[in-house]
DNA sequence: CATGAATGAGGTTTCATTCAT
DNA sequence: TATGAATGAAACCTCATTCAT
């Protein structure tokens, strides 16, 4: 019998190991483990991990939000910094997130698993927590876009949020499926690098694009 | 027992009509139905569907390749008319988009589904050849942009490309999972035609960008 | 492979087959077998159970049902004759009523876990059935009675479902739980055929009583 | 953290709070709480609950057991008195009876699921306890019952026992399992003041009647 | 005594797919 | 070709009970 974790301290740490131990499953196997695996991968039995989360596919929403946090966190990383050049911020974000995305390509197959998950088994209310915990995290980059680029308030979730969308849906074209890095992942990451430069590119062009009009102004002041 | 479909045109039709009972019971469960229902819509035994489709992915992946033909068919409709500004051209295709999908919201879910689906049971043969013919019908819009923007070849790919991607990636923030269309479709339609007008932009505007570098041309001039 | 059962008369049989497995293996076990154990049991796979049974629950509802129409044909072998008096069919069918549960103690266990079952696990639309079923059951040999004995119509019903109640009832307190005919199945047999003697005694007696008035005529009479 | 108990007083009155609570628990609910709601509406926690009663059974054993105490001291008053006519204080005491039901039948419920509880889950052992304390009581019940009517010592037990078991035994055809007191409690509370009328008369008439035979002497002696 | 974290057995049902007829 | 009976894998979560603190 694992030790009982008493101390708050603990708990939160049994919790990590559990995610760990998720984690490292679904690297190996490229597969969603049975919680039954998980456990034994933590070393507990498989009701203790759910004395820590309600379902098995919290868990999984708990790893992917822990991952697109830690993207967040580099994008605050690139845009905090005062001074600097906009576009300088925004090229050392991009590159920063097609680097921690090449570097953790489990993070969009995960993604894309758990949306599958979400269609399939899971509770709306579930899906809805998550979905809010992921905007809001998101939320709170976009301020910090904001504020480094001198956005008007609310403009950089936006930015953020296609970003994002951007990047899962690109991840459909080249999940490789095969093994950790083939030339897939290099394919996907040279894409998403040039779909990202030319979204914010225009993105960030003046004046703000009405819908559907005016795509192309330099075609149009000739 | 239904009737023997001998001759070839029978048998595509009979195809045709187990990819309608499929499609139509999804409209209106919004859930994938089981083969034996879809069997029992089109009139048939379970065996029978397996005649005609190896595997029940296959019928949705046929159903889902057929949706967005669809879209590329109004994408060329958009594009293929000589003379105009390519500006309006555009527009006129991202409208045309986001109207068909605003009129047909289930193809975003089945989408969602499906994609699912292919990263928990099925062959990754089966995803590759799906890959393949939607990457195939692809191309062939993206080769009529080409034509009617003057792009250099293989450039309307990548657009359509990341165009399709966006809009799969963003429908993850705004599938209501509810009813038909409730607010939640039409936020999303907002956001997908704001969205698509900035990338389109971007892509468009020379120079053809260099990943990370040079964002915002406009900044630098400055 | 089991044969495909495709005449109607083949899918009889093999419900009667699954029935019997699951039978044999309670009669074995005192136990509910597991529905893994019933189809290996009956040489068939888990799944093919339920296309026979809806539901575990069914299954044992289906045997139960079908001893206690047993029981209910015996009483009909009992009352059916012409001639006899009345007073010896009655003791003829309570003596075989006795009997066959002596015969069958498996019938009165299952009945009670059964029960359980309803209890706990079990929607009640099909409790609802089983009890519809079985009160079916009881009404056509309470007719046969009301005929045999010359009762007014619905009044052998009640006769039988008391009957029935008492012996469920009295078993709580004799199942011995432990070999198939310890001491413990004697003396139920002896207190429910004096209990049964005495109720029928009583129901028999005229005038037919009202309820709580009139228990003892002959005390008051003096 | 609770008050520790060490008196045994104080024990005791902690027994009766964790009865109580699952008695109220369940009669909300009309089911079986778990141990943890027990627990958590007495105050206490899981643990605790051990320490006080060493399975689930035992404590709706020990509220049952009570239920039923409760029925016998309502015999007792019915037939202690002394005087009366034997007559009225049988139709008191099955009066009684059928009241109380009537206003808790939360006990029948209960009796019927515990008895599930009984057959599936529990120690023989302890199901022998049960079955010893209720016998007890009983006991002590008929005894009252012999000396009231003047009966041969050990008759009244016989006369309670089946009078339990018909009570018990025709709840089951009534169980409406929904509100506290639909149409369902008041078919069965007729139903059970006939059958009991029905069973005292005949188990009170002259002489005690030998098993099947002579079920009904006043046809024979025409 | 009190706590509450940890344990782990336990079994149903669905349904895509196969194959005998 | 058409049928539909047969297959069998797959994994969740609950909760009574124990035991470390």
């Amino acid at each position: 019998m694992a030790k009982h974790a008493y101390a708050s301290e603990d708990k939160e740490a049994r919790r990590r190991d559990i995610l760990a131990a998720a984690a490292a499953l679904f690297s190996e196997t490229r597969e969603l483990p049975s919680i039954a695996e998980v456990a034994a991968a933590a070393g507990l039995a498989k009701g203790t991990v759910y004395l820590y989360f309600p379902t098995k596919g919290a868990i999984f929403a708990a790893i992917l939000l822990a991952g697109w946090g830690d993207v967040i966190d580099e994008l605050e990383a690139a845009f905090r910094p005062a001074g600097g050049r906009p576009g300088d911020k925004v090229a050392s974000f991009l590159a920063s997130l097609v680097g921690y995305l090449t570097d953790n390509p489990m993070l969009l197959r995960l993604d894309a698993i758990v949306r599958g998950l979400f269609e399939r088994d899971l509770e709306p209310a579930e899906v809805a927590a998550f979905k809010a915990a992921l905007h809001g995290r998101i939320a709170a980059g976009g301020a910090v876009i904001d504020e480094s680029l001198g956005l008007p308030p609310g403009r950089g979730v936006k930015l953020l949020v296609r970003t994002h969308a951007l990047t899962r849906g690109l991840w459909g074209y080249f999940d490789a499926s095969g093994a950790g890095a083939g030339p897939g992942l290099a394919e996907f990451a040279e894409n998403l690098a040039q779909a990202l430069a030319e979204y914010w590119r225009g993105a960030l062009a003046e004046p703000p694009p009405a819908p559907f009009a005016d795509t192309n102004p330099r075609e149009e002041t000739r």
